[in-house]
DNA sequence: TGTACATCAGTGAACGCGCGTTCACTGATGTAC
DNA sequence: TGTACATCAGTGAACGCGCGTTCACTGATGTAC
């Protein structure tokens, strides 16, 4: 990451260095953000924190905004390795479900990871899917990472196309045009119905936390662990699962 | 508004140009929210726009955060109000639907007023539903109008549930348990699917914004609104009509 | 109706703060011959 | 292997900014007698 270091040759000593306190950069910013909010971050707390001055942050990133945005590539990819793992994982108990049932419970166990992650960062949550940086944009080189927390999801939802275990409602008119659009852009064999089975899903997860990471369940569906679960399954059910 | 103004007195001038100030102070601090977006908001950017000196504005509110619970208030109030008028609209044309069509196209239409109203003012949808205000932490007394925005959705699903149209899961546990107790407070015959069933149409619409109004339907479903139809449609099976 | 006193609106200056970013610098690390 | 030069990391000081809030003040408005 040195401005000059060759990109063939071995790693100096030098590299190493600047990898490991840019590294220590992001940890302090993940920390930062953590703590207070996403909102809130500033340089030069960051770099407060690691121990240097303020001015030398820039040897690593050439603006707040560049490190903001590095935090968003790092989050999409923990996010993403999180599903991926589960997509991985064993096959889930079916408890005797009828068809399709594994990729119900499959896709069912992929929300809750999101759930579950979204829960244990809330602040990187909402730096993800949320407004929480007042005058920051997100530069097009992070529509490809959240493209990907997205991947697991529809690939199970392929694989259930595949074997005829989805209700997809059909579409016509341009939002046909658009979930075909989609479909082909991730490359995968999905009707419109199940595209946008899928936009509705995610969409519920994402409402069902931001409601609940912001307090408004607070007074009733407090805490919302239950609420949350049974938002889980009707994120399947609005996929087309059953 | 005045300080020592009696409650029971007529308003005398003084008290007539404190309000009408403090109208234009929140006129001025809505226009900046709609601009820059909610968590730019500044007293003194405000209180510039009025014409006064930045000190001036204490004589109207406490503090930044008096202030942005006062834009809160208000916007829950004008959402409230918009989907009141909905519901009290003229009967939906059923268009030659089966049974509780009427109060499935209803429903539906509260969400489009919904959908339609934070799509016209993004910033404020966020005041209501994001994290947009670093620091600020919504009191308590701005929990009764949030739920004056649910009550019409609820009142239509009450009606529907009184009359058997609904199709309402049954649940047990704690959830079955926040969800009656969430009946009672709102004062309406509503059993736990019903409720959840609303929580989830809730969420989902509050998502599916939440992802447009941040841009991360860009490249896919833009412009979304044959997305957000569907989901108004979706948000109706999801509170349990048909 | 007039007068004395209390209340209030708005001013202007200031406090103290933290922010992102620039700049010239010194010392250490790396590279080419 | 040694030397000359280029690159880089980190320092320290500074710039200019906008912020929320406090304070003592002046002039206008309201109230009680």
């Amino acid at each position: 990451m040195p401005p000059n270091s060759a990109p063939g040759r071995a790693p100096t000593a030098r590299d190493l260095a600047h990898a490991e306190v840019r590294r220590r950069i992001l940890e302090a910013a993940r920390r930062q953000v953590a703590a207070q909010g996403a909102g809130q971050l500033s340089l030069r707390g960051v770099v407060r924190e690691v121990g240097m001055v303020s001015s030398a942050i820039y040897r690593y990133f050439p603006s707040r905004d560049a490190l903001v945005t590095a935090l968003l590539l790092e989050s999409y990819d923990a996010l993403a390795a999180a599903l991926d793992a589960v997509r991985d994982g064993a096959a889930v108990d079916t408890g005797g479900g009828g068809v399709g049932e594994e990729r119900r419970q499959r896709f069912v166990a992929l929300a809750r990871a999101l759930v579950t992650w979204a829960r244990e960062r809330p602040a990187e949550f909402s730096l993800l899917y949320g407004t929480p940086v007042p005058g920051y944009v997100a530069p097009p080189e992070t529509l490809e990472p959240a493209t990907r927390v997205a991947l697991p999801f529809l690939q199970v939802l392929a694989e259930a196309h595949r074997r005829g275990e989805l209700s997809e409602p059909s579409y016509c008119g341009p939002l046909a045009d658009q979930a075909e659009a989609f479909a082909v852009a991730v490359g995968l064999d999905l009707s419109p119905g199940a595209v946008v089975g899928f936009m509705a899903a995610m969409s519920l997860l994402v409402g069902a936390l931001t409601l609940e990471l912001d307090g408004h369940f607070v007074g009733s569906f407090d805490p919302g662990d239950a609420l949350l679960d049974a938002v889980c399954e009707r994120a399947a059910s609005l996929a087309g699962f059953g």
